[in-house]
DNA sequence: CTGAAAGCGCTTACAG
DNA sequence: CTGAAAGCGCTTACAG
């Protein structure tokens, strides 16, 4: 088996003198450029096999200008009290896992590598600019998981190709993939409505985030529609917690359908419900958002409306690709239909 | 403002030029290397805020052959079958987001920045080597999601740095960190024959993962010492639904007190109770493992053997740090001692 | 304490 | 279709 470690690892150049051919060749054959004598290709493969190589990124990266890399970064603004679990509670919600994953399958096929990053602080915030200027990344792929966040305008600012996941919390000439938020908040609704729940109330997101507040809205809307008054919103702030306090506020209220603006939350709503000994959906109904794993985790299972995570991912990773590309060019953003996945709790 | 993406960014030649230096003296102060010159240091600072210069990360890499990351790598035998949520199935468990945070907590100050990567058949495992022998990052850091897993092998031989997160399945001269799984088994059965369990049954993760052996292993001499005869063992397979399935055979044959081997089956194992229904934990007690954010998913919450993650991540960094520096030496497996978190499962 | 020079391992015009 | 050569942007002995 050739070059286990041992002794220095070879190089185009030791690749070259075996095959007997220039290094250009060699390249030429590594990066299957066309145009190549079969007798080339041949030798050289053969020669690649013998010595064990493997091209040296750092050097490819230095002269082609591209690292090969995206930077993955959950960011939002500076959160003073910090969970039982650290700075992984924000990689620890279910939705953001399923995000990871779908972005990690799409860059793959391209050859792009996923290096993560937490940008919670000013400080984060820099060291990401930082990292794509240095060449160590060829731009980012941002979900954002508060507002206000500085960081898709610092991005912007620099120069920094990026596509954030969701709509920016302020206008910025920048590319982003979203979910349909207003029809998704319609279908929850909608649902609803049908299985005969009447007082229908909401669990927001933070006020400050887009997305919470298109839901609000298409929820505010859907209920127009069918001549229902709303119970006032009550806020949370997307975890299991926040959700049973607010859900606890619409039970006081009367209460009979709950739409709860991320599947975390919607777990709440169940939980807070079967504590108060009510029983979901007879008494009760809820309808998360997101479809993470958390909507199995309780029972009866959450009823939740789906975001296509893995084609949105797919579809920011081509966007950052185009724009890495032809640097001019305006981004369009994308919107995705959303759809409701029925189970137990509505 | 210096260098908005305009034009070409700064090198060292410009900084040393601007500051009438040579761009040994630059890099120096870049570096932050002793012996040199008040003056100097001053004057090159002086440049590097003029013309807005960050250090390009390839160049650096090339002469330094240090990549500054470290892969970090989930990986398993193939799955045949993948689950609703696909590959990101896999970092959707609210453990792993723990682990991924505590890695990068104690990354961080080292600056070297974590590349994810899932290694879940042949192609993939071959990138992870590709990934290191082409310089791409320096070491690797694994956390293996299955039995056998050939991946801590095939690192090995190719002369890789890696350390674990648990110990491998088969012996190999391989640094890891773990929890002492014997210690938390025990931890969760003194605790529930001290609640007044009698007829304890284990739900346990999948046969091949030592991890998951060493806490059936736990479990039964913890029952042996307190001269308690064990239901016989249900395996699972660290998922919910599976921990559901594995405790509707342990009530079958009455148990009154459960053990399941992660938190995910503990969810599951409280739900199965539930689902017959019992109450928790006047009926069943359940003691889950880990401390991942699912212990708090159910109600009750989950009683729970909590493995001190974020110390046995920054573990991991520093093993992996030192096997880079000293690339001889033995790497001696690191113990952590497991604790109990009492909520109202159990 | 500082600078001139070599060299890290590639890719890419440019001739031929 | 192929090769000689320049150059990407750094760091690090080596002299001085």
């Amino acid at each position: 088996m050739p070059e286990q470690g041992s002794g220095r690892a070879a190089t185009l150049e030791d690749v070259a003198r075996v095959a007997g051919v220039s290094r250009a060749s060699v390249s030429r054959v590594v990066n299957g450029k066309p145009d190549v004598a079969p007798r080339i290709v041949e030798v050289v493969q053969q020669a690649i096999a013998t010595t064990g190589y493997v091209p040296n990124r750092a050097a490819r990266a230095l002269v082609t200008r591209r690292a090969g890399t995206a930077l993955v970064v959950v960011s939002g603004a500076d959160r003073s009290v910090e969970g039982p679990w650290g700075p992984g509670e924000v990689l620890a919600d279910p939705f953001f896992g399923r995000l990871a994953g779908g972005l990690m399958s799409s860059l793959r096929p391209r050859d792009v590598h996923p290096v993560l990053m937490l940008a919670l602080t000013d400080d984060e915030r820099a060291r990401v600019v930082s990292y794509v200027r240095e060449g160590s990344a060829d731009g980012v792929l941002l979900v954002s998981a508060e507002a206000p966040d500085p960081l898709p305008g610092q991005l912007v600012d620099a120069g920094v190709p990026v596509v954030l996941f969701s709509r920016p919390d302020h206008a910025l000439p920048v590319g982003y993939v979203d979910v349909d938020n207003r029809a998704g908040a319609r279908l929850a609704v909608d649902h609803l409505v049908a299985r005969g729940c009447r007082r229908l109330g909401i669990v927001t997101g933070p006020l400050g985030v887009p997305g919470a507040q298109d839901r609000l809205e298409g929820f505010v809307e859907a209920m127009a529609a069918h001549g229902l008054e709303p119970l006032p919103p009550v806020a949370g702030t997307f975890s299991v917690d926040s959700g049973m306090a607010a859900t606890r506020e619409l039970l006081d209220a009367g209460v009979d359908g709950v739409f709860a603006s991320n599947d975390n939350m919607g777990v709440g709503a169940v939980l807070a419900a079967q504590e108060r000994g009510l029983v979901v959906p007879d008494d009760v109904a809820v309808v998360g958002f997101d479809d993470s794993t958390a909507a199995l985790m309780c029972r009866p299972a959450l009823t939740t409306v789906r975001q296509p995570i893995e084609t949105m991912a797919a579809q920011m990773a081509r966007l950052l690709l185009e724009q890495l590309d032809r640097t001019d060019g305006p981004v369009e953003p994308t919107l995705y239909a959303p759809t409701l996945v029925v189970r137990g709790s509505a």
